[in-house]
DNA sequence: TCATTCCCCCAAAGCGCTTTGGATTTCTCT
DNA sequence: AGAGAAATCCAAAGCGCTTTGGGGGAATGA
């Protein structure tokens, strides 16, 4: 069924049809009311190809997913973004576009996108450090929207991140209080910009409390189950081992624990364990009371709320760009206890 | 740049153009070659939106998602499977398009892909037991492709699957040969197809060893991290328990050897544990060699293959459905050992 | 040389929609 | 009742591409 057919089904135009569906003025409630419930009864929906080629407008987004650095790991991170994202774009008409790519071939990928008028916009995700995707799609005159922040590019860009720094300065300042002194950090890939930006929260406090830096307690890789457990038990081997560790991601947390109970020390009494947790839906931090202590933002409502960042940057293409800091909560789980003394 | 602005840029007719531009034959090389030329400096490529119009093909995909019932879970298999499918279709230069929709709005999803001409076809993901999707896509002659199987739908479709019967069968034999006698189950929702038999294999076995079923050593629920812990605690509680565990997915297996060190056993000695483990890039078994005895079968793989198949009955919708059915490998690790001996 | 076949190329129609610029009809007011 | 304003509706153009149905020129054969 298309307008033209639905149109002469009801003896109308097909200019008519269109007005009332589309909520003009120029037709009488009457009218639309009877041309809705033709639509409905027809099963009819417009063509969105023709429809964005009247228009101008693609009604979708595209989300342009890293394959991460010769790696080949898909962000875990990512289904549950999506999921938020992808809520919204429903709501308002929008299709989700989806390309997976590797580092390599990402310039034409977005060229593509743009000249083929695929897509109004697309979503950033996996920012690096001096990522050039920025001023690519700033130079491709894309509309586009960041989740999280490229840390060396400084014109004034649309994005939504979670407080990294701060969230990770505060949970090391949580370890101090309890009387931590050798905190380890277990930090994801720091060509990632969010794992740059949480290591410097925790140096910086480590330097407010006058704890000097030391390369041996800290450890950066792709978040795996296997990269948290190998770096934990490295450093629980040393001489000077840390009696906390702050860590990335709730995925290497569950390595941290292994290698920490396989010492036969128990997590919370003899190491403590902080790690950040994006709330995914299929790696919940215990069922109502949390196991581990976390630094938590809820990564599938930042693909709601940066999904909707970028549609009214399309809508209203002169606005300043929105840009979104998140604050991550602090849960104190079991994971945490007082420094064990010395003696 | 648009096919109108190149072809009077090159001095030829749309016509000419986009026939060089789409391998005709009736096209001279050397005109072909400056066309590709000039498309290329322009950077010219065509609308996807109006070359759909023009020949009524859509060049995308739908993958429809299912938040799983009411859980608003996440297929954590997802991300690994869409980047596999992704690879073929920009392959092939097909585009992905995503929704993700709860259970109960998905009639109307694929209705709304079928009418509004969006997609050229759709993967269905996470089948359930009599699955209604099936019969829908059939009844609204949308091509589609099935990442599993439904039990209780006879007619001939596409599917690619994993023998999941036969792996959790000889995952089953597989401990028995060691030894145990009473073996546990930690199973996904047995809603969803592809639990329903690997329980089936699970049975299968115990029957061929005489061994009667017992309820209690069967869970069955979302395959969290928390769910294998909480199940293996409860079953190692008991009077008469288990020697072994079957799980069904490694993220719920993690769960389960926390459970096992947690009462101070030994994992591989004390409790054998066999989980089933899909290749997820962001969870790998181990380095090289497995931690967990697993049954093995990568889902980027499958990604990959049930797209082809799918754009294969795109290209050919008179061709019969394709079917595919691929074996897990069992690969040993340190997780599986013989029976530990009653004293 | 002329007719025939290829080779290259082109004009125009059509895909399904929106939107501009009227054309009718119905109201409203004097 | 008659004129102007509102309210409804319509025909046709246009979005950017593919494809049908030729058309003219060069090459080929008699």
């Amino acid at each position: 069924m298309n307008l033209k057919e639905l149109s002469q089904n009801l003896g109308l135009s097909q200019t008519t049809v269109s007005r009332a569906l589309n909520g003009y003025p120029e037709v009488s409630p009457a009218t639309r009311r009877r041309v809705e419930e033709a639509a409905k009864t027809f099963n009819y929906s417009p063509s969105t190809r023709a429809k964005g080629l009247a228009t101008g407008q693609a009604l979708a987004i595209g989300h342009v997913i890293p394959l991460s650095n010769r790696h080949e790991m898909v962000n875990p991170i990512f289904g549950d973004f999506i999921a938020g994202a992808g809520e919204t774009y429903s709501r308002h008409g929008y299709e989700m576009i989806l390309t997976i790519v590797d580092d390599a071939d990402e310039r034409k990928i977005y060229e593509g996108l743009k000249s083929r008028r695929a897509v109004d916009g697309v979503i950033v995700h996996g920012p690096r450090m001096d990522d050039p995707r920025i001023a690519l799609l700033q130079e491709l005159g894309l509309p586009f929207a960041v989740h999280g922040r490229a840390t060396g590019y400084d014109k004034p860009y649309a994005w939504l991140d979670v407080n990294n720094r701060s969230a990770f300065q505060r949970a090391t300042d949580f370890l101090f209080d309890l009387g931590h002194r050798r905190i380890g950090l277990i930090n994801g890939l720091e060509v990632m910009d969010f794992a740059h930006r949480r290591r410097a929260g925790y140096e910086a406090s480590l330097g407010a409390h006058d704890v000097a830096i030391d390369p041996k307690l800290m450890r950066s890789g792709e978040m795996t189950e296997v990269f948290g457990y190998q770096s934990t038990r490295d450093m629980l081997d040393t001489e000077n081992a840390p009696t906390a560790i702050l860590c990335s991601s709730l995925i290497s947390a569950l390595g941290v624990r292994r290698a920490i109970e396989e010492k036969g020390l128990i997590m919370g009494k003899d190491v403590s364990v902080i790690t950040h947790d994006d709330a995914l839906s299929y790696l919940q931090n215990g069922d109502d009371l949390p196991i581990f202590t976390a630094t938590r933002s809820s990564v599938r409502d930042a693909g709601r709320k940066l999904a909707k960042m970028l549609l009214a940057a399309i809508a209203d293409p002169t606005s300043t760009p929105q840009q979104q800091l998140l604050e991550a909560e602090l849960m104190v789980g079991s994971s945490t206890g007082p420094a064990p003394r010395k003696d």
